[in-house]
DNA sequence: CTGTTAGCGCGTTCAG
DNA sequence: CTGAACGCGCTAACAG
């Protein structure tokens, strides 16, 4: 037992260097290097040598030290407001796989609202010696965007945006998302409507506000916009207090599709129906408004798109900071599943 | 513009070093990094003018050169099945939350089953330079760990065991998991029973079988176990089969609550009524399985535990890699909601 | 209390 | 085609 433990020291800090290698196979240590990179100049029988050695001596060249060197660290951090939720959750799928391929490994950083411009994160994140950020929690007074392109930090800003600062965006048409779930209700015959938006901050919230009002002719009454965080208990409590007033509305515009679930609940929970009594449209189109115990009408994303191209617009700035600065916008759609109707 | 551009460079890349803070402070560059990380020799006027000279520069020392002096990397690795699963997103929260007061960062690891035992990924685990892993895919059939472990990584596997491993184990009593769900639908009435579950060679999936076994005093008979992902697309599908066959069950016991809520829409969809015709009953308890428009009977286990206790284990291994192999085993309760009652 | 010196393990000139 | 020597930026051991 002790045994095995002194073999299990042994292995871990007499790791392989490349020098052992390089003992092993009768060569430099630059030789090692060189071959194991497949260094052009390197003779096909030494590289086959320095290669055997190394399989046989278990060999895996220490990255922290190849960092060190090549200053960079082929990380990259990807911050997020709240990784238990689905949207997130789909956007850092199709980023993790995205970053993978291309060779960076990513670092989760939960950034909730409440911690915002606290300076000893902004430190951190400077600290962390990551090749660059994406940031898909800017809000419109949030400045550590700012203070980290200064510092010349490549970073995208995804989902949402923030005007002014010349930087990599990849975002939704979030004016024509709210053009369009407004067109939807209002040509079903909606009159009074009421949104369940996310934090009034961000700019998607905005955008989309924007957008519906276009549409309306008119700016939403403020007693029928709500701000609030982006959970389903922020569209449960808030469509409850709504059905409980004397004069609710016919549809419930949500921010995202998790407030939305959060609002159907609230009204089935209370007796009403969707789309009977009150229609019910999200924002994103997460798998789960497809389940069929929601069938929920959304104006739909392209998610997966914006978390592509965030990657990859990260990952080109890194290449090359000084390229032009990009504005990706992408175009959205409706989704009509069963949660809009006409008003009774 | 261009001045623009030049000043971002010089920033970039000439970003302040300790030797810079030194110069400016009129001290050594050792002096300064003790200055900095408050070693308790330092006095409190040097440490001060070396504070103001840092400030005053921007200087943030350089991870990477740290990690490679103090031969660790404070980042530990966290090895998931699928993001896109609110069990595991919960999961991530809790110990993210965890490591990060610890000051550990943590990089995810997306390990889908199909990839199992790929050797370039078993090379990029070790060529990444964690600290450590939390494994969260273990089957019984996987490699990657025991591998790790002889290479002297400190992992712990979390949710998942391996019987025979030498290493610290997380994990629920996943055998009174299943007794407690078999003895609730037999206590109910309930002599059909059919289960959903994960793939067969996970440990969590024989251990619930086990137990349920043990209870309903014979082996669930092959044509009512059910193995497969744990998704909602699984329960939806295995249960619409089970639904459509000429005997199917009274109640059906899914290996999570993701493939026990695709079991209720499945049901649904078909026509039957949760409970009334069939009662359904998870595991996790999850928060969606409380949302109204599911109200799952479920068993309990306590993630937040496990998440937590995951992360410390894994720290206490790091920072002592000889001592006492743990085994922490969680119990679990049931939650009765609405979706289990007496057959017809 | 502070400065000097020596690595951490690589990749990369600069010689040969 | 290969080897010797150097340095990435920091912490730690050793002197004073």
């Amino acid at each position: 037992m002790s045994e095995q433990r002194d073999a299990l020291k042994e292995t871990s800090s007499n790791r392989a260097l490349s020098r052992d290698v390089a003992l092993a196979a009768g060569v430099s240590q630059s030789t090692v290097s060189r071959a194991l990179r497949d260094d052009p100049r390197i003779s096909s029988t030494t590289r086959e040598r320095v290669r055997q050695a190394a399989e046989q001596l278990g060999y895996v060249p220490n990255r922290v030290a190849r960092n060190l060197r090549e200053r960079r660290s082929r990380v990259v951090g990807v911050m997020v407001q709240d990784i238990d939720n689905a949207f997130y959750t789909q956007l850092l799928a199709d980023m993790h796989q995205e970053l993978l391929v291309a060779g960076y490994a990513f670092t989760l950083i939960v950034d909730p609202l409440h911690l915002r411009s606290d300076v000893t994160r902004l430190r951190n994140l400077l600290d962390a010696s990551f090749d660059g950020l994406i940031i898909t929690t800017a809000t419109l007074d949030s400045d550590a965007p700012e203070a980290l392109h200064r510092r010349g930090i490549p970073i995208v800003l995804s989902v949402r945006s923030i005007p002014g600062l010349e930087v990599d965006i990849v975002e939704s048409d979030n004016v024509a998302a709210g053009q369009l779930a407004a067109r939807h209700l209002v040509s079903l015959g909606h009159r009074d409507i009421a949104a369940i938006m996310g934090p009034e901050v961000t700019s998607t919230t905005q955008h989309r506000i924007v957008g519906a009002n276009q549409v309306l002719g008119h700016s939403l009454p403020p007693e029928r916009v709500f701000n609030g965080p982006y959970s389903h208990e922020s569209g449960h409590s808030h469509c409850r207090r709504l059905l409980q007033g004397d004069r609710p509305p016919t549809a419930i515009m949500a921010a995202n599709d998790v407030i939305a679930i959060g609002v159907i609940d609230a009204a089935r929970q209370m007796g009403y129906s969707v789309p009977d009594d009150i229609s019910v449209i999200g924002f994103d189109d997460i798998h789960m408004a497809s389940w069929h115990s929601f069938r929920l009408t959304t104006v739909r994303q392209d998610t997966k798109a914006i978390a592509v191209q965030s990657a990859r617009r990260l990952i080109e700035r890194i290449e090359d900071p000084d390229g032009p600065v990009t504005h990706d916008k992408y175009p959205v759609s409706l989704t009509m599943r069963a949660t809009t109707a006409a008003p009774k």
